[in-house]
This record gives C-alpha cells, sequence and structure tokens, in this order.
DNA sequence: GTGAAAGCGCTAACAG
DNA sequence: CTGTTAGCGCTTTCAC
C-alpha cells in the first residue's frame, strides 16, 4: 500500500500529497507554498496554507533534504576533550552561535573531535551532505580540518585562525591589543616584573597574546625578559604548573598576565600555595572576562574577550556563505576591552 | 540524466548504485553489508567492502534516513536561556552525553527552548520524524513536552523528574539524601543555626534538597526554622538575593546549605558584602562539585552530584529505548556523596 | 500560474 | 544468499 492509497504517511502524518489532495491542487504547488515561490497566486497560496493548517502538516526534513540537497543543519566543531566543553570559552561561543541560529530554522549538531579517527569520521560526515556547513573553534596551527573542509567544497569559518595569513575565513578578536592593554595595565600600577603565562605555541592565538604581552613591555622601554615567559595550554591545571615554574625562575616577579581566566585561577592557587598573596603581593591579570573570572575572590582585572559576539559573528559568516551570495570573504577581527575590578 | 547513467551522485559523490556496479552485485546486497546483515556471503562481502573502499563511498543520510525512516540523531533539550549553559551542571550533562556517543554513529543536536514558541517549534521537529529521541534536562514541574512527547510516541529520557510519580523515563541521583549529608556536615561541625537556600519550588529537585533539608534539621532533634528557608532559582543572582533576605531574616545564621554549588558562590558574594567571613563566620555547603566550587577559595564543601555520569546513564537510557528491545523503562537514581575540602 | 513526472539515494520486502 | 522492485516524501524541471 502506497502514501497515495493509504492517505497518510507511513507514521500517519499527513504528507506533502494529501496537503494537495485537500487543497486541491497538485503536489508542485504545495511545495511552491512551502517554500514561498512568488509565482502562486493568493487564493491557490491560502487554499494550500488552510490545508496545511488543518491536516497540521509538517514537512519531513529528510524528504526535502535527499531532494533538494541541502540539510538545513550546521555542525560546531570541538576540536577538543570534552572536559574543554566546561571552559568559559566554550559556553560563550555555543551561547553566540545558539542565539544567531535562534529564529532560522537551521539545527546546531555539536561535535567533538579529540582523536584523528574522529576527525576522520567527522570529515567523512561533513562530506556526506549531512550538514551545510561547519564552525570550527580553538583551531591549532597544524589542523588540517579547514583545508579538508575547503577542498571538499564545504562552507567553513573558524573563531580565531592558523596563522596570519588564514585563508579559511575566521572571526577573531583583537588579541594582540588586548594583550597589550593588560600588560600596560600592569606596568601602570607599578608592578616591575611583569610575568605571562602563555597559551600553547601552536596556536595563533597564543602567540599574539605573547606578541601583544612583548610589546607593551618594550613601550615602556623595558626589555623582554624571556624567564618571565611561561607556556600553557588555556587549562588551569597547565597554568597551575606554569606558575610554580616562573616563580621558580624569577621569585621576584610582581605581576602575570595570564593569556585566559582559567588559567589565571589556576596560576591564583599556585600562588597561593606557595604563601604569594593576590593582588598586594603579585598581580594577575586574565583574559576572557568569564563568569570565572567574575566569581573569583578577590576578583580578577581581565580583558574581555568578546566571546559570545564572536559566535554570532562566525554563525552569521558562515550562513552568508551558504546563501552564497558574498564572493567575500568574511574575515573579522573584534575589539578587545580591559575590565578593571575594584580590588584587582 | 540520472544517477545511473551519469555513472556518479549528483555533487559527485559515488552512491550505493555506483558500489553495486563495480562489485557485481546488485544494490541490495551492497545495502546488507553496509547494514552490516549476516545474510552475505563472506565472498561478496569483501568485494563491496573493497569497492566501497576504492570509491570512498558514503552513505548519504537524507537517504537513508527517508528510506528507513530514522535519522540516528538524538536531541538534548535545555529549556533554559543559554545563559545557563555556561553553569556547570549543563556542562557536565552535555559531556557525559558527548562521551556515550562516542562510538556511535548517532548526532547530538542541541535545542535551547527558552518561549513557549520555541517549545512548540521543537515539539513540530520531533515529531517530524528529524530525532530518533529526545534527552530532556533542567525539568520544570509543568513542563508539559515530556508527555507531549510521549503521546507522539517518541522516545525520551530526561535527568532528574517532575514529581515523585514520573512517569516518563527518567535519571536522578539522591537530592535528598546528598542534601541530608550536607547539612549533617554542618551540624556536625557545631552549626547552630544552619540556613538553605534551595531551587525553584516548581522543580522536583529542589523540593528534595529541601526535605533533604528538613530531615537533616529534624533528625537532629531540632525543629525546623522557615525562616531559615530562602528560595532562588539555581542562579547565582538569586542566591545572592535569598542570602541578602536570609541574613536580614535570621542575623545570626552561622551556616548554610545552598542547593547549587553556582548558589553557593553567589551566597558568598553577598556575604562577604555584609562583611561576614567563610566559614569562620558563615559556614558554606554547595550541591555540584563543580570546577566552580572547586576553584573558590576558599573551597567550597559541596555534595558531588554525578553529572556527567548522569549525562551518560541518560544517554544510555534513551538508546535503549530507541534499539526498543527493553519494555522496562529505566528509571535510575544514582547515588550522591559529600566532598569535604581542608579549609572549609 | 499550475500540474505532471522524473528523480534524489537508500532500505526493505519479495522472489528466486 | 542475492537481484529486483517498489517506494520513502519532497523539489524541480518542463510543458501547458
Amino acid at each position: 500500500m502506497t502514501v497515495a492509497e493509504r492517505g497518510t504517511g507511513r507514521d500517519g502524518r499527513p504528507t506533502l500529497e494529501q496537503v494537495a489532495a485537500r487543497a486541491g491542487v497538485g503536489r508542485g504547488t504545495v511545495s511552491r507554498v512551502i517554500n514561498g515561490s512568488p509565482r502562486v497566486s493568493d487564493r491557490t497560496r491560502a487554499a494550500v496554507q488552510q490545508a496545511i493548517a488543518d491536516l497540521g502538516y509538517v514537512p519531513h526534513r529528510a524528504a526535502r533534504a535527499l531532494a533538494a540537497n541541502r540539510t538545513d543543519a550546521i555542525a560546531l566543531v570541538v576540536p577538543e576533550p570534552e572536559e574543554r566543553l566546561a571552559e568559559p570559552f566554550f559556553g560563550g561561543i555555543i551561547r553566540g552561535v545558539s542565539a544567531e541560529l535562534a529564529d532560522t530554522d537551521i539545527q546546531l549538531l555539536l561535535t567533538l573531535i579529540r582523536t584523528p579517527r574522529e576527525r576522520e569520521r567527522f570529515t567523512q560526515y561533513a562530506t556526506s551532505q549531512r550538514v551545510d556547513g561547519v564552525l570550527l573553534i580553538s583551531v591549532h596551527g597544524d589542523d588540517p580540518l579547514p583545508d579538508q573542509l575547503a577542498e571538499a567544497g564545504i562552507p567553513a569559518v573558524m573563531t580565531g585562525r592558523r596563522t596570519a595569513e588564514e585563508q579559511v575565513p575566521y572571526v577573531d578578536c583583537d588579541n594582540v591589543g588586548g594583550a597589550q592593554l593588560a600588560v600596560e595595565h600592569l606596568l601602570g600600577r607599578g608592578r616591575a616584573m611583569v610575568a605571562t603565562i602563555t597559551g600553547p605555541a601552536d596556536m595563533y592565538v597564543a602567540q599574539c597574546r605573547l606578541d601583544g604581552y612583548r610589546a607593551a613591555i618594550r613601550a615602556a622601554g623595558r626589555e623582554v625578559d624571556e624567564g618571565l615567559i611561561a607556556r600553557g595550554n588555556f587549562t588551569e591545571e597547565s597554568a597551575y604548573l606554569a606558575m610554580h615554574e616562573l616563580v621558580r625562575r624569577r621569585p621576584r616577579l610582581d605581576a602575570v598576565f595570564c593569556a585566559s581566566d582559567l588559567m589565571a585561577v589556576g596560576a591564583r592557587r599556585a600562588l597561593r600555595e606557595l604563601g604569594r598573596s593576590v593582588p598586594d603581593d603579585v598581580a594577575l591579570v586574565g583574559f576572557e572576562d568569564s563568569a570565572l573570572a567574575r566569581h573569583m575572590d578577590p576578583p580578577l582585572t581581565s580583558v574581555n574577550q568578546p566571546t559570545q559576539a564572536m559566535g554570532r559573528a562566525m554563525t552569521r559568516a558562515l550562513l552568508e556563505e551558504i546563501g552564497d551570495s558574498d564572493p567575500d570573504l568574511p574575515r573579522l577581527v573584534l575589539p578587545t576591552e580591559l575590565v578593571r575590578r575594584a580590588s584587582s
């Protein structure tokens, strides 16, 4: 028994066919109405809409995707272990993306990629017409995924870039400027020995923040002491270790610029254990202005990376790509600002 | 020109048809191999797999979904504004779900529902065969979504329940027991006037934690003072306000059990502003043992709600529902434990 | 403007 | 065990 004979879809739900029958028109016409084609008379349109309402018809996604070759879904790829989803940065991005998608009919797929095998699987997934586009975050310098997607012709936009000459569309914030702000703030308050805990060497964002640090030091007429520079990987634990190392190397440091708020948390924990007080003995500035930073006691002065705005911007850019109207690849850099708090 | 004539899919990707041709078998056989049917000879299977590898064939999702009437996707519904995604609870759940889905071929769709309109849209979405099942969290007592989904015949599992007699499958933790642990801990350390900041009255989880509070007070042979009970809504801000109110009503309180870690953060902020020290003057215990709690200074003693485990359990339950093997609806309650920290 | 018809790529009977 | 066939529900020419 076919749908046409049965008078209903296989799961009892009405199909376009029934709508057409009820409205007394052909299937094509119903399809046109649904897709907002202008080539339909007002009378017909009204009749169809009435039939749709009567039947409570809802288009079947898969059928539409198959016929039209699009999915109305985009993927957000997080190339990190799931623990990191809890970090303020990821939460902010997700919120921004969700907000931007709110009045769209587009579904968001969340994909974590932790291993080469998973990356492989995702590439397959994406190239198999299951998403219309891909959002990438936390890209590392050697991440091949952006290029793979580009080759496969899948629209993609990322937050952050891999190098200064990034070819794939991206949205970023002013990391150099933000870091400079942070360090200038510290220097301006009379701190003499400003250290920094930066991110992984293979991430451009980390390089930029370190560049900003260096620039600020030099702008103050001082020399950059490499011993005051330590690496973390944006996690709290890494900063905890880095802070210990810094204090070991330069016991007299009196300020630290951390390339993320979470790392400031780790640094503070280490300092506390070492019997150094924050901010009296050592001043700390973070980067991101997360809820975490706001909840710290004493509060953390922080550079405001507009995470949520970046999520929104990235999404808008991708939607444009998909709508393939704009041939100009969006390359957007958002400003940063320093958020100063009373006790820091 | 049709696919068969063209010798390739419409976007240049191989189809099942080409695989069949190359392997010298029929389409049905290829389909069987792909879906792991045992009714295929080893020789044939090998030939097909070879052809798949040669061509780099990847099944087309939409086509499969349309033909098989399943989507290999599940939705995680968060009936809260996106700000709340940043809360430890949601992060934990997402991580648990992702972990459980990791070696599956199932995609996770994240959906925020903030308005009745969005709920409506989601119901439509779900009932339109776009997901195989739904995960629900943060359910309020009057949330109609679980029942709507049940009526529509869509498998759903939630974390938390709406009432003691929840009919829809759920996973929960021992909220009453956890709260009791917390309050006993406080009483056991000599605190005389233990207050509580609990969650919204319309959430069963909040009722349970309040019940646990009451039970512990009574078990200690004391009377419950309603003036020591305040309501929050699990956000930091609500707890901040609630804490102010509590202190106004009972200035001599010397301990507070907060129904979430985030609320403990808010409570502590209020106490600080009021010139009361934590934990010397007022002791605080939270619920959830989040990263937030661990990062607090001084650290927060907290009941460990196994958020990630709940996410995993919920997912496993849903997958079973979908596989529709087990007619017993899973009703699972996970244990809680108190995590004590040095300085609290 | 509108109907009819031809697929989209796959699964699931149904015969062998 | 395996090939064939008939759809799944929708979009999209192509005529009229």
